[in-house]
DNA sequence: AGGTTGAATATTGTTAACAATACTTGTCGC
DNA sequence: GCGACAAGTATTGTTAACAATATTCAACCT
């Protein structure tokens, strides 16, 4: 089970052509192919799609409702371009949905995904030595991480609200926040931490760790000039 | 400024006709008169609202992104039905994210928002005494409150998943789950002492009022059977 | 020259018809 | 009588044309 099975935890079978517009479009959004603050006009990227108007504009306004795309009435849709106080409040906001939904997951999870997590962060250790390449996997596989331990709180709402709406918004400014050098190693030792801190169902430990593991992220971007 | 105003904090201008069909459909949900599970025809509801199934559609999915209505392709919305077990997820959720409302707000409230903040108690407590008819104000008037607190947290996101997705289903839920004798009483006791803590810029007091408060109907409601 | 007005253009909002899928109902076979 | 199958109906997904709003750009006035 591969980095490249990261993402495919919160995607579900796009069935619907909306559906299908509306993940390539947000797969190119998170990716940066389409910058913050690009116009996006219905007709051309309709017909870029080969789909009609209609489909298109659900998966606009279903982006819109995940928080990368603004749309003005009768003026269009554009992607979302977060000021820095912006990425300070999604951080904020990560912290606090993110230390409670350790705290449940410390509760509820099970021991094949207290396995499992352990067999995920056995491979990202495998993959930080060879900084070369293993960068941006290493960075995926940092999200797949969040994302298990949001589902194992056995919250959907909140494991949604993580998954669905903030999460695309870090990984959509990842490239814009420069790691501080070695953070790797330190991040893979609080992921280790935290996993420690599940498997043993201590849900106060796992949820300060967990405050504290995303804070350090949230604390180099408040440092960060603009 | 009586509670007839507790709605229109979150409402913005309704331009185009899905935004006026969401407002009213929503109302009508949230108000009851669309039971849980109920199926939305879009043929229906479009002659109903006198419009086109386009923007029908528009409303629906938006509705899909609060929580409010769950779709399935090729088969049709229906308005949400929670179980029990999510409805205390939501309160988890709410829990969460309110107690941290909270502790910003404390940090970032000015001198007005609280003068206003203890005239709104001041309103709740002189319709306490005739507990006919100020019941479903008093509880407008509760959400009016929270809403405050939300938006003086200072961060659009946090105070967005509170009124965009939470307190609708809250309010949706709130007459299946009656408040034990003399919860109004103490509830406005809370909340003045919340302000207190807001007032005195006090936020690790502020977070853990709120923390308590939001906990006590969680735990109202998971003692309920079923 | 700078700003303003107005026509021309482009883009979004809306509608109605068409296509595809799901549901209903009645029939047949056992 | 009961279940599987098929025709018919209803509903959703999609498309293309139309209406309304916003944007652009050029001519005009001060």
């Amino acid at each position: 089970m591969g980095p490249a099975m990261a993402l495919r935890i919160a995607t579900t079978a796009a069935v619907t052509l909306a559906d299908q517009a509306l993940e390539t479009i947000q797969a190119q959004i998170v990716a940066g192919e389409l910058a913050p603050g690009t116009k996006l006009n219905e007709g051309e990227l309709a017909a870029a799609h080969g789909i009609s108007r209609g489909p298109l504009r659900e998966a606009i306004r279903r982006l819109e409702a995940r928080r990368l795309v603004e749309i003005v009435p009768n003026a269009g849709a554009s992607v979302v371009c977060l000021t820095h106080d912006q990425l300070l409040a999604v951080y904020e906001t990560r912290e606090a949905l993110e230390a409670t939904a350790c705290r449940l997951a410390a509760e509820r999870i099970d021991a094949g995904e207290v396995a499992s997590l352990h067999a995920l962060l056995d491979d990202h250790e495998r993959g930080l030595p060879d900084d070369r390449g293993a960068r941006y996997l290493q960075e995926e596989g940092d999200f797949d991480f969040h994302y298990r331990i949001a589902h194992a709180s056995r919250n959907p709402i909140l494991a949604s609200m993580l998954c669905d709406d903030l999460y695309h918004l870090v990984r959509m400014y990842r490239r814009r926040t420069p790691a501080e050098a070695g953070r790797g190693r330190r991040a893979l030792d609080e992921h280790r931490r935290i996993v420690d801190a599940l498997g043993a169902r201590d849900a106060e430990l796992a949820e300060i760790l967990m405050r504290r593991h995303v804070a350090a992220a949230h604390q180099l971007l408040r440092q960060q000039t603009s």
